[in-house]
Parts: C-alpha cells; structure tokens; sequence
DNA sequence: CATGAATGAGAATTCATTCAT
DNA sequence: TATGAATGAATTCTCATTCAT
C-alpha cells in the first residue's frame, strides 16, 4: 500500500526546532516580544514547553536565534538587491525600496530591531543587527563618495540615519495607516528620495 | 547670604505627584521602562507603593504621564528654537541640532520614544509623542517648500525619515561610542546635514 | 467597648517572617529539605508565597536562616549545660546527654545537620553548623586533658566523631524504632558511656 | 604481545545494565544524587535514557541497587578484613581503618549512606545499608563482649555510634581538609583510637 | 492622605518518564 | 532491544495592585 502523507504529517516533518522558530518568528512580528513567553511559542508551535528547552538553553538564546536569522535573510537580500544595480545611485534606491516593501507587506521583524530588548542577550543581538544592516548602507555609500556620486560625509552616521528613517517610517506614525497599495507606493518612493536627497545623490548615476 | 535651593531641596519641597513623576523620568532615563517597577518608583520618590496608587490609576497611566511631559517639553524647546530662526533652513537645522546635543548631553527619553512599550496604553502615548514631533518637523518643512526653499515632498514621510534617522544615530550602533565632545560635534553636524540634503534643503536660506 | 484579642488575631501578631521560619522549621524537621517548597511553606506558615520573598531572596537564604537559628539555640543549650557543670567529665556526659534527650523528645532538626544540602549556600551553612556543634565538644575536650582528665587525643578528630556518634545513633537505624521512656534513656545512657569510653574517661572527675 | 584491557574497552564489554550501574555509581560518587539525572547516567553510560527504563523500572529502584551494591561491597570487604584478625579488638581497629582509609582515598559512596535521600524508596535502602554496616561492628562487638575484651554495652548503641563517628570524621568539617599521606594516616588513627576507646577496649587482645 | 506588608496570578525552567520509530 | 525527542507537572521567583491601619 501506497504510503500517503498527511498534511498534519507534513508539519510534523518540518523538524521542531524549525517550528519553534517559525511560531516565535511569528509571535514576535505580531505582538512583540512580549507575547512571546514559552507558553504561547509551545502553543503556536504545537510542543510542549519541554521541548522547546531541548532546543534552546532559554528564552532569551531562542530570541537571538530568531533575530539572527531574520537579520541575516534581510541582509542576504538587500545585498543581492544592491549587487543587481549597476551603480551605487541606484543600489541604493533599489536597497531602501526593497526593505521596505517587504516590510509594508506584512508582519515583519522589522519594529523588532527597534524594540526595547527584554534580555540583555537579546539587546546584544539587536544592537549587532542594526549594525549590521547599517553596514550594508555604509559600502554603498562608500562606493558611491568614491565615484563621486556623493559627496563626503560622515558614513557612519549617514548609514544609521538610513536605518532609522525608513524604521521609523515603517513603524512610526504615518506607517500602520497606509493601506492600499498606491498608497503603499508613494510611501516607498518618498522615502527613497529622502534617503537619495538624504546622501547627496544629485542626479542619474 | 543669598538662599540657594539644592536639587535635595526642591525635591522636598515638590508634591509627592510631581516627586513621583520626576522619580519614574529618572528610572526610565536611566535604565528603560524595565527598570521603573512601582515599588523602584516608590524608593526613588521617598513615598510609599500605596501613595503612587492614590496619584494614578495603574503604573501605565503613570508612564503615559510621563511621557506625555517629557514629549511636551520637548516639542516646546523644540518650537522655541525654531522660532528663534529667521527660516525653514536654519529652522531645520537648529531644530535638529537642539535635540541631538541635548540628548548626547546626558540620560534621557529619547531612546523611549523607540522602546518597545510594556503597555498598551503607553505605546498609543509613544506613537502620539512621535506623531506630535513629527508634526514639528512637519510644520517647518511645510514652510519650506511653501518659500521654494524645499522642494515638494511627502511632508508626513520626510518628517518621521527626520525623526527616525537621527532617533537611530542616538541609540543605534554609533551612538553610545561617541564620547568626546569633539567626537559628539562632529555627530551632530553629521546628523544635520545628512536631514538637510533629505529635504532638499539646496544651499543657505 | 473593650478590644479583645481572638486567637486568630494572636497568630496574626507573631510577625510573618517569624511564621514563615516557625511554618519552615516545622516541615523541615517533619520531611526533609524536599518538603519545605516555597508553595508548601506558605501555605503552612497561612501568607502567600510572595510574601516569603518579602521577607528573604531565595528559599535557600530561608533555609540557612532556619538552620542557623536551629543551631545557634542548640550550640546555647549546650553551652549552659556545660558551664553548669563542675568538671570536664560530668559536663561531656551532660552535654550529649542534653543533646540527644532534646532530639528524641520529638521532631527535631538534628537530621538536617546530615543531610545532603539542595543548595550551596544551605550546604556551606550545614557545614558550619556541624563544625560549630564540634566546636563546643572540642573545647570541654581540651579542658579535660589539660586537667589530665582525658588523655591526649586528636582533639578535632574526636569531636567530629562524638557528632557523628551521637547524631547516627539518633537517625541511624536503632533511633525511631525506640519509643518508651525507658528505652529512650537507656539510649541517652548508652550513647553517653560510648561518649565518655571513646574519650578515654576513666572515672569521676 | 600480552592484550591489555583499558577502561574503555571494559567499558565497552560490560553489558549496558552494568554500564549504567557503573555510571551511576560514578555520578553519585562525584557529585551527590543531585548530579545524578537520568540524562546524566544516561550521558555517562553511553546508553539513551529509554535503555535505562528497559532495566530499571524508575530512577529510585536504580539508586536503590547502587546503593545496595556499594554497601554489599563494603560489608562483604569489612568482613574479609576482619576474619583475618586474631581477635575482636584487633579486628575493630583493622576493620574501622580499612574503611576509612578507602574512603580517603578517593571519590566513594561513604558521603551517600548518610545523605538525604531524593526518594522514600532510597531512604529506606540508606536506613537498611547503615543497618547492615552496623551489624558488622555489631557482631566484632559482641564477641569481643562475650570474650571478655570489651566490657558489657548496649551493642546496637554502640554499633551505630562508631558507624557515625567514622562517617561523621569523614565527611564533616575536618575531613575535606586532610590532605596528605601522613595527615590522612594520622586522622585514620585518631578515628580508630576514639572507637576502640569507646567500646571498651582495655589493652591488647 | 500616606503607609507598606500582603496578595496571587503569571512566567521561566527542570527533569523523570514515555513511546513511536 | 535501543533510541532520544517529546511530554507536562512541578517548582521557584516576580511584581502590579490592594487595603487595613
């Protein structure tokens, strides 16, 4: 007899520490970390408490797991974006377009980076995420003060700039109310072009 | 010999409403919303548990209160300098300016304004104290493009990119390495510039 | 009309801290340090369990400050029976003879001063406390063969064993099975003599 | 070349029920009952935390066999030692100093047989080991009584006071600290002393 | 009005035991 | 027979809120 998979079996499949992160990946982006007790990720995650702890040594590691990966998906995919520009004018508007289309699309960990850390270890990881993503706005920036395309400035400073205009942006006031799509559009390019007039980009190129 | 009122002084003399208020700004300066439990609260105001009860209804009214304060003075200096200035430009980057060194300067709410809220009810305050300096950036930058200084722009994204970007340069990565005051100028110059460019701002006036 | 104190009001007087040590006591020397959970305790002691962390940081300061007290009020004891005594010989035999009567005469902590410790910080206080218990033997000891009463002997050594001699006897074994006043003095009897042989007594005074 | 087995390889030979005990015996030894989780055994054995359920009904019934092995191993080491003496005192100081000369020697079961039990099951088996062990110093007691050695006592009395004195000597205050050769062979001595003093012990033979 | 001890519903974590493979 | 991931009851500790004095 033909063995036949269930779609229960399915989930079943996808190993527990696969559906563990995905349940707190979930909880966080919905209700913060606070929503996030073990309780809740078990029941999200269909386990138990105890297993989430064969996964994890605590709470606060499963948090920084979670974090990790997302940094690292977003990061792995603004860079793809920017390697796919030909110049950093435009790598740079296609890297901030990106991020927050993505991020307008649905529940995301981006407020997450900004979120007031429950755990010490997991402030760590946020402050290396925003690091992080504020790097990938450095090299094009550098790229782009070496051709010339911008003028001198402090990088540092412009990169985490970048970083937390389209943030608060996204999560700030004028965020949660756009609704359609255009209206989802309009917000993207005003942002890109505060971020391009933002670095001094003049023109084409 | 003239009457000179110590900081111990005025505390004594502050109702307990305002000891506590004061006390719970500290707290959450100092070390987050994390930090400012009631009975922290309570130590730090010199008054009892009971007492922070009689003055409000739970410990979110407490910190919207709190934050409602701080973003009103904030805004207040905020529009005292603008109006200092003979134009949007100037206005601009006073504004900027102000806010940046002051919160260079020592502990304060700014990181708040960001934090993950513990509360429902504090965080409708926090994205209301974020509209609202929003609405300050807003209001010069409207002027702006009004006298052709600026170009035309969405005003609501332009002013949360402005609060956002220099939020994140304050508590993000680089923020808390910058030590000297020299090292702090230099941020603050570079934050200023990097919002002037983002609104268009072309040259001087 | 005149105040009149129910015995309910009586038990409420005696501080909670002082019910919680009384309440941690009693299930300790009725169960062992595995039936004196904080839940149990409390409820025990009729306060609920945050009101035992009002009172001490962990169950293991609780612990200490139970086992503390039990020994300090034994070393007392012991210490005055002694001194009541005229000679080295007559105040060992009254000593362990105090000891072991007080022991039999119903529940008791001398089986925690063997017990193998939940946590650290109990366990270096239950080390204390045997070391202290030796102490004072130790002392009516190196009086004894000062006065050649005794003969020279490892003075630490035959102290530990007088401990460990007279505590066996009690917890070993031979100690619950004896039930009748009689029997109960032929042990005290039984123990002093072993006591009093092992260091080397060889008659009155 | 002559085959030598190592550790590991008799390790490996040892079939797993044996093994576990093994390993048991070793955490227990080490670290208390405490250390002693079945995910530890398990870890130590090289075996799954099922492969211990295959053979032990529950964690208590696994101490219960170490433990009554230990004992059975002691006793029967004991008893060895003392039909090889001549007569009862000789065989009381031999048999006293075996034991507590192996137990200096290295990590054992000593500290366990007076250790708080986790379990009730465990309990009874530690009250039946010092029981057994007590009964061995009981008979040597009893001979030397009717040979005349030892004069007239209460034998179970004494039986359990040596057993506490030696433990106690052992595992209190005064025994970590021993640490040489010499110092050993002089609390060995002392320990010996006091026990052969306590029971009566006149001269030789 | 002020006090502060008491409350008790949670939250994180542990670990003996089970059972599908 | 062996495996080891999963279970979930049990346990310690926290802290906003109440209320008798």
């Amino acid at each position: 007899m033909a063995y036949r998979r269930t779609r229960l079996m399915e989930e079943r499949l996808a190993s527990n520490r696969e559906r563990i992160v995905r349940a707190t990946r979930r909880l966080i982006s919905e209700g913060g970390f606070r929503h996030a007790q073990i309780a809740a990720v078990a029941s999200e995650a269909g386990v138990s408490t105890g297993t989430i702890y064969r996964h994890f040594p605590s709470k606060a590691e499963l948090f920084v797991e979670v974090l990790t990966a997302a940094v690292e998906h977003e990061i792995a995919i603004l860079q793809a974006v920017i390697e796919a520009q030909p110049d950093p004018h435009k790598a740079l508007h296609a890297a901030v377009a990106s991020f927050v289309r993505r991020a307008l699309a649905g529940p995301n960990l981006a407020w997450a980076f900004i979120a007031e850390p429950a755990e010490p270890e997991v402030d760590a990881e946020r402050i290396r995420a925003r690091k992080l993503l504020g790097d990938v706005f450095k090299a094009v920036l550098k790229q782009g003060v070496n051709q010339g395309v911008f003028p001198r400035q402090n990088l540092d400073a412009s990169a985490a700039c970048i970083v937390g205009a389209y943030t608060e942006a996204l999560v700030g006031p004028i965020g949660p109310s756009r609704k359609t799509l255009r209206d989802k559009e309009r917000l993207v390019d005003a942002i890109c072009q505060f971020c391009l007039r933002a670095v001094g980009a003049t023109g084409r190129g």
